[in-house]
DNA sequence: AGCACGCCGACT
DNA sequence: GTCGGCGTGCTC
């Protein structure tokens, strides 16, 4: 019989099978890790396949060594996604792997933690120790307990004593194998009444398929994930849940843990690598039956699945941004399918994608309307700020948001300034009339780049020349770059000087815990301001937050990429559920240069299906995602002549596809990347448009013509969520 | 990734 | 002559 086998080094040299022996005295399957003659070494790889013959000449061919485990470390199921990813994504199977093996596993250095206990070895001649008095005092004990933790022996009679018995014979030690527990828990599980749309909304997941669930914020949806993984368990299945990693606080895993107790192994971020091994395992062999994190958790290893939940469905977060780049929703997809259980979406403002996929009947819409309290939604006031520059007024608050955080002081409540402060590029806008420098052939929002001081377009590379007077009006007051978090926080110091005012970003959370810290001085301080990027938007429920201040809400509007009036109208209608979570009403004051966009007029008026209407006929008339489909490759090597010649010569195969498949085309360039040198590495990158009808035939055909860059880092991806 | 093979410069 | 530089290519 022969392996093939997959070598555990990611590297496009080796990204193939190789075809191995299995001698008859090792019982080896599909799936085994093994030990393997590689070149002069000895090598960990991975069983993909058994079969009777090989291709490969019988005086070339190796025996497998040994097995590393007695059983398949990689499930049928999972070798079967690991497949399905190489061809979705373009990907290796060598880098695929390693996304369902934990690295704590695959190079062996976590193990499972064991506690030595000590026990006496049998009847003991107490004679022989009348003058060991420490000795005897040790045994006296033990007789009493029958065990003892050896840890425990050694801290009570010391180290020298416990060897000397151990050396006799006299302790024997037991091994017990002991769980590293990363969160414990006080939390008692609160029981919830569910309402009736909560009900509902249940009931509608019956079959497999996928379902999006659309439900405002506060409409309690994790109440109803939370039954429906309960529902599944009690049918002896398994349950995966996803959420994005920022909203995977401690009171959420509180919460979780509160309801499941230990049937849910929760993955995060900050497990250790212990940890991080422990609760694989238990997946692993079942002993927990419910998954419970962030986007890497769909690679859970459990069978049985019997429903795969991802909560906040538009977040970016599950689209994977570097090495094997892959969609979530595609494993999700691939998972739900191969268990023949539902897969529920869920989110207050779906991507406009799905929710296309859902108008088309592919997925199936549940609603929910409102929210769980009966608490209206905060008002929206949106402020124009071009009018407060007509009225004099050139700082970064309006009069209308320092009146309203004034209130909040009085009335020692709380409020949240929300800043939108990401990305290395900014737009460039008139500061008189509002003009927006945007492309003539693209119409996308163009974007300055600091390093040639020009402007550009992210999809079609089309160059401009810097601003210096508005197009429009004449006006040479052209606004351009961000407003940073720090600034705000400074400013407002000087504004309300006794006011506590925190500040929470990636620059003040790095710390370990440094967002609890930030977090728990803002819940026990009153009056308080809390400034902050994306973070602040998630889940956290402060009771006494009646203000949200949106800063310059345009930020996420002009990354100029097709998708930035989408996040945008996301991002006010996440941050603003965090107004008025109780008693108290909310209010939001959103600050805006540009008022009379329509994404504002829908987003204050929580309008959702007005919003999605507007988005899909612009996207179709100018043929974006979900009409069409976008192809970026990005080539990146050390040596700019490298990723030069090969994005080159990819380029010519490209011109020749582009010939076959004309009609298919709607817009083919190369270009430098937007950023064009990270960490030392030349970025290049070529951007394809393709209509729907053959895209899938026309993709696989332009991923051929980057298999021949063998110097260079190669990037595929399919509707991009970043052109940087 | 590693390790051998191989083809050019400076050394006992 | 040969010791060793690291560029190219292969590993079942």
């Amino acid at each position: 019989m022969f392996a093939s086998v997959i070598i555990d080094q990611d590297t496009k040299a080796l990204n193939r099978e190789f075809d191995y022996r299995i001698p008859s005295e090792l019982k080896i399957e599909k799936g085994f890790r093994v030990l393997v003659p590689f070149g002069q070494r000895t090598v960990q790889g991975f069983v993909v396949d058994v079969k009777e013959t090989t291709d490969v000449d019988l005086k070339k061919i190796k025996s497998i060594y040994s097995a590393v485990e007695d059983y398949p470390i990689i499930k049928p199921e999972m070798l079967e996604l690991m497949k399905f990813m190489c061809q979705k994504f373009h990907l290796r199977l060598t880098s695929v792997l390693r996304l369902f093996i934990p690295s704590e596993i695959r190079e062996g250095k976590a193990r499972e933690l064991f506690v030595k206990w000590a026990t006496l070895a049998g009847e003991v001649d107490m004679e022989k120790f009348n003058r060991a008095k420490v000795q005897r005092k040790i045994i006296e004990k033990l007789q009493n307990q029958g065990k003892i933790k050896l840890l425990d022996l050694k801290d009570e009679f010391g180290q020298s004593a416990v060897k000397a018995l151990i050396d006799k014979g006299v302790i024997k030690l037991e091994l017990e194998k002991q769980r590293r527990v990363p969160h414990s828990t006080k939390q008692e599980d609160k029981k919830v009444q569910l309402n009736d749309m909560q009900k509902r909304a249940i009931a509608a997941v019956s079959d497999s398929g996928v379902y999006l669930l659309h439900g405002v914020t506060g409409s309690g949806k994790t109440e109803v994930y939370m039954h429906l993984i309960s529902k599944v368990l009690a049918e002896g299945k398994n349950a995966v849940m996803l959420v994005p990693e920022i909203s995977l606080t401690p009171q959420v895993m509180s919460t979780f843990k509160a309801r499941f107790g230990d049937s849910i192994a929760l993955l995060h971020s900050s497990l250790s690598a212990g940890e991080r091994f422990d609760e694989w395992r238990r997946l692993f062999t079942g002993d927990a039956r419910v998954a419970v994190g962030a986007r890497s958790a769909i690679f859970a290893p459990l069978d049985k699945l019997g429903i795969i939940i991802v909560d906040e469905q538009h977040e970016q977060s599950y689209i994977s941004e570097s090495n094997p780049r892959y969609d979530t929703f595609d494993v999700a997809k691939f998972r739900a399918h191969y268990n023949g259980c539902p897969l529920v979406v869920g989110s207050a403002t779906p991507s406009v994608d799905i929710y296309q996929q859902a108008k088309e009947g592919k997925v199936k819409l549940i609603e929910m309307p409102t929210r769980a309290n009966g608490k209206e939604l905060p008002k929206i006031q949106i402020i124009d700020m071009m009018n407060e520059l007509r009225m004099g007024n050139s700082s970064i608050f309006s009069t209308q948001l320092i009146a309203d955080l004034a209130n909040v002081v009085n009335e020692k409540k709380q409020a949240m300034i929300f800043m939108n402060r990401r990305g290395f590029s900014s737009f460039m806008m008139c500061r008189e009339c509002g003009y927006l420098a945007k492309c003539t052939d693209c119409d996308v929002n163009l974007v300055y780049h600091r390093e040639d001081n020009r402007l550009k377009c992210h999809y079609c590379g089309k160059q401009y020349k810097v601003l210096d007077r508005c197009p429009n009006c004449g006006s040479d007051k052209i606004k351009q770059g961000a407003v940073g978090t720090e600034r705000i926080v400074s400013e407002l110091k000087e504004i309300f000087k006794d006011v506590k005012i925190l500040r929470m970003d990636n620059d003040t959370t790095s710390r370990k815990n440094g967002h609890e810290k930030i977090l728990e001085e803002f819940r026990s301080t009153k009056p308080a301001i809390l400034v902050g990027t994306q973070m602040i938007a998630k889940g956290h429920d402060f009771e006494d937050v009646t203000l949200v201040g949106i800063i310059d809400a345009d930020q996420s509007l002009y990354r100029g990429d097709y998708r930035s009036t989408e996040r945008c109208f996301q991002l006010i209608t996440q941050v603003s559920g965090r107004a008025g979570r109780s008693k108290f009403e909310g209010k939001v004051d959103l600050q805006t240069y540009s008022p009379r966009h329509y994404v504002y007029k829908f987003a204050a008026n929580y309008d959702y299906k007005g919003f999605f209407k507007k988005e899909e006929n612009l996207r179709k008339t100018a043929a974006f995602p979900p009409f069409s489909k976008i192809i970026r490759i990005l080539f990146a090597h050390s040596d700019e002549n490298v990723v030069r010649d090969e994005l080159k010569s990819c380029y010519n195969k490209l011109l020749k596809v582009r010939e076959r498949y004309f009609d298919d085309i709607i817009y083919m360039d190369a270009m430098k990347s937007p950023i064009k040198k990270i960490k030392n590495s030349y970025r290049y990158q070529v951007v394809v448009r393709l209509k729907l009808d053959h895209c899938d035939e026309v993709e696989n055909e332009i991923f051929k013509c980057t298999e021949g860059a063998l110097k260079s880092s190669v990037f595929f991806e399919v509707n991009p969520e970043s052109m940087s």
